[in-house]
DNA sequence: TTGTAAGCGTTATCAT
DNA sequence: ATGATAACGCTTACAA
């Protein structure tokens, strides 16, 4: 402890204090030999006693989903890389879409005085948490949270993706592409599955003899994706847009035992951009959506938070599409191909 | 504070603190007004405060390689459901196989006086470790430290892979097949891969006309598989050792660009049984390994060792062989097959 | 430039 | 059954 290092300098604790963090008004002499105290001592300071009486903890706290899924390892690595980089250490906590298990999280944030939290795809409701949290403290990353839809989301402290940008993007393409029948394949009614249900149904009703057949593989049939490839292998559509990249790449695995080849039979479009989009043959046209670079967003607004006592406002971030080989060209042009271009707000790349 | 809650329940501090904590000589009705003061005032203990006091902070800290590395998101994940049904949080941290990340990393969990420390595939040297954490407050999970080769592991405190068995179990599986001309793709030499390669020499070394050719993917290799893929092709072994999964899958991307069919040409068998594994087509045949589970056992480590004050024995996590589509049976059947059997240590398991 | 002393929010040890 | 008080290790006015 300080003592220690005090009375080996042969200085008071406070001075040794000081010294140790670079205070100005210390001496080069005292400022070396209490350096050599502690280190000879092996002096390692208590950051609870730090913070007891600074009150900042220098700890930023992380509720995940679940930190073996891809994209919430990508956003769990861009939060720890910033966090560390701005000294901060970072408690992580999964929720697993349980209400309870977040809650406890939060709590446990609470406890240990996190600086900052933040919150991704938590189901807990944002008001709730307001009630336990200063709105400074917090910051929800794409919630599961319905109020999103329904009332648009918050000006500040929130961070999402901009689902509806990269599902018209992909629709749009598919269209210019020459698709016309296709099919929304969802997964169980979260917000963002909801929110890019309701685009691509929006964007395709805008297309003339375009349609659209939603499918759910909800939460059975995540793990089951064969009940879905049995249902389009009898209804054929010529596209189908789903969730995200696992539910595409498992759709697609379970097509092989159906009459429906992809991408001859029927062209794929996933959602996430997760590396293994990137590896699958065929490659996997899919929006990619920055997770990593969203994990460190999160920090910037935590840490910016708490620097100038003002939260950020609600950030969307943008996401590309990014073409594989799922999404051919249609052999039969129907002659309405054309520059139906990408929609605003996606960029379009060529290549995984 | 407790101290608003006292004076709310009309009780002194130290009453509040022992109702709050169930302490049995508490009376039901203080109690009862104590909770409801606590509740009211929504009032949240300070873990610094806590831990300063009771020399406990309920903090585990993890250093993991990289978040987004699936096998780390693994363990990652199996660690923190361990930790947070102990009722310990999680400090995580990525070292990325920099030492200076990982010192730094290791003296945050030291300056929060992490009850207990896992580093997981780290790179500094445990001597150096053990000059500043109580063996018992530390557990090495499967780290790149060269001793464990020369020297055989500690018999405390660290959680192994059994590389050895895994790496047998393949080739052996392999030499039944009627494979002979074999190839062992490494990636960078690290201890792990070291040993991996070791057993794959030494079993294929006591197999009568069998031969191993060594290669190394090397970390810039890494990102470029497609040179190993050309030298394979040029080679033409019967099979490929891969180090691990995410080389192997990214191997035989690259092989179908080359004249070499997987697995009609070459049979490939990778490591670890990634989830990717089990959703490659073909299939990935694999050693797995329990990450999950080690994530799990960590903490049951450390959690034990600060109850019993001693440090658990050195474990050794078994493996299965999984078999999947990349390693077919020779069609050229050189008469020698039979019942080589599976090696000591790994299970044999039929699909994925 | 350095020292003194109070206090951060709890808990544990004594008393009562 | 409950209360007063010290102590945990550090920071920071305020003095000197």
């Amino acid at each position: 402890m300080l003592a220690d290092v005090a009375r080996a300098a042969g200085i008071s604790e406070s001075t040794a204090s000081r010294a140790l963090k670079d205070d100005p008004r210390i001496g080069e002499t005292t400022r070396a030999a209490v350096r050599a105290a502690a280190a000879s001592l092996g002096y390692v300071p208590n950051a609870a006693a730090r913070s007891l009486r600074a009150k900042r903890t220098q700890i930023l706290g992380l509720l995940l989903d679940d930190l073996a899924d891809p994209v919430h390892g990508q956003l769990a690595a861009g939060f720890e890389e910033a966090a560390a980089a701005q000294g901060y250490a970072v408690f992580m906590m999964t929720g697993l879409h349980d209400p309870e298990r977040e809650n406890r999280a939060l709590r446990t944030f609470l406890e240990h005085r996190a600086d900052g939290i933040a919150l991704a795809s938590c189901v807990i409701d944002p008001s709730d948490v307001y009630e336990q949290v200063s709105r400074l403290r917090v910051v929800f990353v794409q919630p599961d949270y319905p109020g999103l839809i329904d009332d648009g989301a918050p000006s500040h402290g929130f961070l999402l993706i901009d689902d509806a940008a990269g599902v018209s993007a992909a629709v749009r393409h598919l269209v210019d592409l020459g698709y016309r029948r296709m099919a929304y394949v969802g997964a169980g009614g979260t917000t963002s599955d909801r929110m890019r249900r309701a685009t691509a149904t929006a964007v395709i009703g805008a297309v003339s003899g375009a349609s659209l057949r939603v499918y759910d593989a909800g939460l059975a049939g995540w793990r089951d994706p064969s009940m879905v490839a049995n249902a389009l292998a009898a209804d054929r559509p010529e596209a189908v847009i789903c969730y995200d990249d696992k539910l595409a790449l498992a759709l697609i695995d379970a097509l092989r035992l159906t009459s429906l080849d992809v991408p001859n039979d029927v062209a794929v479009v996933g959602f996430d951009g997760i590396v293994q989009a990137g590896r699958s043959r065929p490659r996997l046209t899919t929006v990619a959506v920055p997770s990593v670079e969203l994990g460190r967003r999160a920090v910037g607004m935590l840490v910016a938070a708490a620097r100038d006592g003002t939260m950020a406002p609600t950030e969307v971030m943008p996401v590309r599409l990014v073409l594989g080989e799922t999404t051919p060209s249609r052999s039969v042009d129907d002659g309405t191909d054309g520059a139906t271009g990408v929609a605003a707000g996606a960029t379009l790349v060529h290549g995984a």
